[in-house]
DNA sequence: CATGAATGAGCGTTCATTCAT
DNA sequence: GATGAATGAACGCTCATTCAT
């Protein structure tokens, strides 16, 4: 009994798309773990059960937002890490292309912020590791470029400065909403003026 | 503000204390929700129905670890706001005072990271709303009196400076481990440094 | 006894004879309450919900299936029971009978073997009692005369021999391939000289 | 946070026991698949999750089932075979051994019955299959002495003689009541007398 | 003080079935 | 005739919690 052809079974992309942003919402409100499928399927609009007709399970819609992120903003990141620019140059594209990225995909780095720590340990969500350990060293380099052309204080310890750069950036998306008063260009700007300049007035 | 009395008239504080520590190691480690009550007992080496004889509830736990810390806290904050400093050195020792406790409740500032926000939504967790935003006066009212005196730079968006000193200094609880290299004080004076001087050189 | 009409007047018979062949190796293959609509959609070249438009239900397939077998199955018998025969040459073409419909429903068969008993509790399932009685009253009878007429051995318990003769025919189905070496006829033989003359020799 | 000594919470055996053979009862009359743990729970008297204080899960109480069975099984068969028994004299000691095991574990034989063959794919089962093949050596080789001693017939297929006598005994489980009207070595020994001698009339 | 055994609510998931297109 | 998308009931299982001993 030869199993015929499959008819395709993959459905619309647009409603995955749409189902994966309710998702992404909840998770990012509640946090995976406390959040339930029936939690999802309700801000959806549908039975817990029909979710399953477009994904395989809870893990695998977390698996798909976590990873269409990732890659979305791994596709800014290389672009500028391509462009040759200088130390100061390449950390305010960074900074730039990451407050962009939190303004598109604002639920997806706030669960990335919560979950990213104990997900890594599964098979599943190695890239998670591996786009940490990618990060780490895009940003590493750059701030011993800047500190080697004296762009960037030699006097600080460079990895706690790179721990706080990066997450000086990133908890942003715990309270940024899309749409307020600032703009992620303009939220970048002024990050960017502390971060490199310091609060304290120049006198 | 002493944020709660929670007398629970049980014989040894001491086994409690204990036990609060030990859960709360499980909690930073794994977040409250991932982590079951039989989780604590066994690496506290009982059941987990032995645990209810000394707390009423898995977030009567939670509740003390937090409300716990925030007193301490307190205590620390309350001190420096009281002691009449200028802005700059009420900052410094603002911030000095926030590693110093991170290192000695690194678990319960873990827990509070993760867990507060969506917490906060439960009356029983109402003093966390007041503590943020008794936390949020103090710092705010500190940065507009650096304001106004110069010194602090007038060019930045004040909540957002607010924000990004905050967060700063807060999520490395993430990372900090107790007895590391480098001790509470001088991690808060790197800190410092860079966020009231920059990390680029003056040149 | 013609065991049931099921019309459900829908347009192409040889259609539903294909998926209902499918339906049954997949149940034999894996179980009834194994096996997925799905499963048998897919085998089919269809989606589950396709299948709908063919059967009622899953359990109306597995109906056709068993009362398709059976009133093919009582066609044999009947001719044979109505022959005239002697009891040995009664037992020899029930048995032969056995094999032969084995060999053209092995699917079938092997389904009656697992799923018989439970079903037998169901009022739709009624046929199967009723033909399970008749059964045993065509092969009880036939021991029976074979017994009066010094055919078979007296010294046996007669339920015991006739469970036991049923047994070894009908337990044949699990694993029984057509097409293998031996072909229904065959195996008849062999059964019938192990039943009626045992495996020891005679000395 | 080391791990303290984890008190034994390994429950007393004999409530296992009772568990495990209102399990058993209940896999053999409706089938392991159709069973729900529920199901079993109502049999004994509790909740469906209370079972899970007692098992890991459904399969660890099948297999927790069957294994008992088959070491049983094998204590038996092994003392037969390696009593030096000759031909004949093992068979009879097989098939009276094995019809005690079917007295002792009926639930248990309907249950292998039905389920070990899909089972033997999982490879928490792989025993299974490991028993088949040892349970075939066993046979074919006492039978093939027999067959060179000259104790039984050499006209017959020696695998299909196996299979004969191998089914004839275990299918016996799915009548078998125990304490009815025939001994476990009563309903050996008419077995025997059919399967050595037939059923035939010697004139 | 702690254990052993249970409760009961709820969770992620499966699946037969329905139905508009 | 078949598909795509959904329903809703039930399933195996987890876990905070209770309580007699």
């Amino acid at each position: 009994m030869p199993i015929k052809k499959k008819p395709q079974v993959t459905p619309s992309p647009e409603r995955r798309d749409e189902l994966l942003a309710t998702a992404a919402e909840v998770f990012a409100a509640q946090g995976y773990n406390a959040t339930t499928v029936r939690r999802i399927a309700d801000a959806a609009g549908m039975l817990a059960g029909s979710l399953y007709y477009h994904f395989d399970s809870k893990e695998s819609m977390l698996d798909e937002i976590l990873s269409t992120f990732l890659n979305e903003l791994w596709e800014g990141y290389d672009a500028v890490l391509d462009a040759g620019l200088g130390p100061r140059e390449t950390i305010e594209a960074l900074v730039t292309e990451s407050f962009r990225e939190i303004d598109r995909h604002r639920a997806a780095v706030a669960i990335y912020q919560k979950e990213a720590r104990h997900l890594a340990a599964q098979p599943r969500f190695q890239y998670l590791v591996e786009s940490q350990e990618k990060f780490e060293k895009a940003w590493l380099g750059t701030l011993e470029r800047g500190v080697a052309d004296r762009t960037f204080r030699d006097d600080l310890d460079i990895r706690l400065t790179y721990r706080f750069v990066r997450d000086t950036v990133w908890v942003a998306a715990s309270w940024y909403r899309p749409g307020g008063l600032h703009s992620p260009e303009e939220i970048a700007r002024q990050y960017l003026s502390m971060v490199l300049d310091g609060i304290a007035s120049r006198h």
